[in-house]
DNA sequence: TTAAGAACAGTAAACGTTTACAAATCACGA
DNA sequence: TCGTGATTTGTAAACGTTTACTGTTCTTAA
């Protein structure tokens, strides 16, 4: 009944324990768990007596033991590739949220823009627990792929989504928007569009982009005009991108920056130029961050559901624990958002 | 030796146990245990057998069973009020990152910009075995401080710094830093300053923020012009906050802006009334997000380590966990960005 | 009054790990 | 050859829970 005397790993329990409770209140370890969890199976007297000495001590279950004697943890991990970027931060806190919403918890961990090598930076969180792992982009890396089959772990790629993945992938395309993005720029008009991205090293983002500029081009049987651009983080020199697009292709009339920042800085350059937005030359960025409307002019952008992508990833995993059922792809729809920094070609006006 | 036999609580164990590697490298458990933690104290050829006989399974001791005997999780965690805003994302990476590097890993939850009944929300942190929480701002629930006091849970208040802080603060003085501002502005001659601020319920960022400028004001013997504007997320509506204080106010040759996206809305809605920036009017941001810099013409605002400061946070908390010392406090130095959208007023020039 | 069943409470085992202690083996000098 | 001490390995307990099983008490009907 008491609590088994034992030589203390540390010098004394700072929480206390249910055998705390249970001395307090008179009773057995076991009635402590059963008032706590299944209120109907002890009598009300006990009941209460229980609650009270747990309430007067603060008394919180432990997770570890608990997680121990359930075999669950309710820990969702999510490993993004940076996470002061308002793209992925945005999703990343849909996830939170929503995790926090049902119950779990969740580890956040970043794994910088290269999926290659994920297994030993997911390695600590499945050691802690983890019960399913969200990760954002393509997975490239076999092991991870790998270890997730032998031993069931539930693996999801989020934020982009992928026609044909090796993994369930609840996201956005990107080669289907660039497509939606140039189609716009093709009704009003616009025959030579160039394009300017940032690396698309192990950047499936900028590489579904890249594709679908070229897949388009190649159709119109056309030279693709691609520029790439150094991006630290959430700044880019587009301008010098935008100087050699000018020079070497001066018929182009409109430019499509692969995120947002890159737009922003070419902005700055073309007034410098005197090249004048949109009259004289278009400018679309991607994923619609809250900054591209209060430009001047106004950015033309991909508006991404962040905030659905996220709550439907925490979703689709947190039903895939309780239930068992698989996980499932989704494809969230993007939306061309058109503002001032696109109108008609020069030649056409 | 052997496993002991038992009703397995769930078909079968997806990941493999120590008793797994036990059985497979014909040893105890507690060799296995000690050829993977203390490597010399034991003989190496049984060593290579039990590494080998792990590694051939993917064998990760887990954390929750080694927690519970260890009493330590090695979990920090971490409260702040909106994971999609690129001021706290930075904070938090820095911590996430600081964390892992150390063999740390990292819950973190959002709080919203009330921290009055921020116990409720860390419950589950803590039940989850969270050995240090770093919260974001000035922490108002009594029960908070209360439970981590009798518990010795060690918190640590991040991101704003106080003078007089009941907990360890890390973080830059809103207060200073509002000083600092002014001064400089009053240095080029400023004397008719406005403020815009957000909403400041709830919000030790904007309070320190007002006060300051409610002081400097004071011993000026001047009337402080503080309007406040609406604030969604990362939208602001300043225009409106400008047209009363031109109207109210039309000597202002300044404005402070208490966040950057209020300065840009300000920028878009002065072009509209025809007040040239920095001419007629100079204009400052704050927290100097990336965006400052592209906008046109480029804002001035104040410059926050936040990389710096999350990085200490996280650090003073690991070092409070592993020698005990106590945690303090510590104040990191902001600077004046200036950049074209401040200039001498209009009456000097 | 008593037997039977229902309702409730307690005992003990188990989850996966580390580690004190005991036991076994080995090396080596007397 | 044997004793001693050093080295290595195994046994078992413990960390904080939950829960199957058992035991006790209470209720109620005969």
């Amino acid at each position: 009944m008491a609590k088994p005397k034992s030589q203390a790993i540390q010098a004394r329990r700072i929480r206390p324990t249910i055998h705390d409770v249970a001395k307090a209140a008179g009773v057995s370890i076991a009635t402590v768990s059963r008032a706590l969890n299944s209120p109907d199976s002890v009598r009300k007297e006990l009941r209460e007596r229980v609650v009270a000495a747990a309430d007067s001590m603060d008394y919180m279950a432990d997770s570890v033991g608990k997680a121990l004697r359930r075999q669950r943890t309710q820990i969702i991990s999510t490993m993004l590739p940076r996470l002061a970027d308002p793209l992925f931060s945005a999703v990343a806190s849909a996830i939170q949220e929503t995790l926090e919403e049902n119950g779990y918890l969740g580890f956040v961990q970043t794994s910088g823009f290269d999926n290659s090598n994920l297994f030993d930076r997911a390695k600590r969180l499945i050691e802690h627990g983890t019960e399913g792992l969200i990760i954002f982009g393509r997975i490239d890396d076999q092991r991870l792929l790998d270890y997730c089959r032998a031993h069931q772990l539930p693996l999801l790629s989020a934020y982009s989504y992928f026609e044909k993945s090796e993994v369930p992938t609840i996201g956005f395309d990107n080669y289907l928007a660039t497509r939606q993005l140039v189609e716009m720029l093709h009704t009003l008009g616009h025959s030579r569009i160039a394009m300017i991205s940032g690396s698309d090293k192990g950047n499936d983002r900028q590489q579904s982009r890249i594709r679908a500029f070229r897949d388009i081009n190649a159709e119109l049987g056309q030279e693709p005009v691609i520029e790439f651009t150094h991006m630290d983080f959430d700044m880019a020199d587009g301008g010098a991108a935008l100087r050699r697009i000018m020079e070497n292709h001066p018929e182009t009339t409109a430019l499509i920056c692969n995120r947002c920042v890159i737009a922003f800085s070419v902005m700055v350059e073309a007034r410098r130029l005197g090249i004048t937005v949109p009259e004289h030359l278009s400018l679309t960025g991607f994923d619609d961050i809250d900054y591209a409307a209060l430009f001047d002019p106004s950015l033309t952008t991909v508006a991404v559901p962040s905030e659905k992508i996220g709550r439907a990833a925490a979703k689709a995993m947190i039903a895939r624990l309780e239930t068992g059922a698989p996980l499932g792809s989704r494809r969230f729809e993007t939306e061309v958002i058109l503002r001032r920094s696109v109108a008609r070609p020069r030649t056409t006006a």
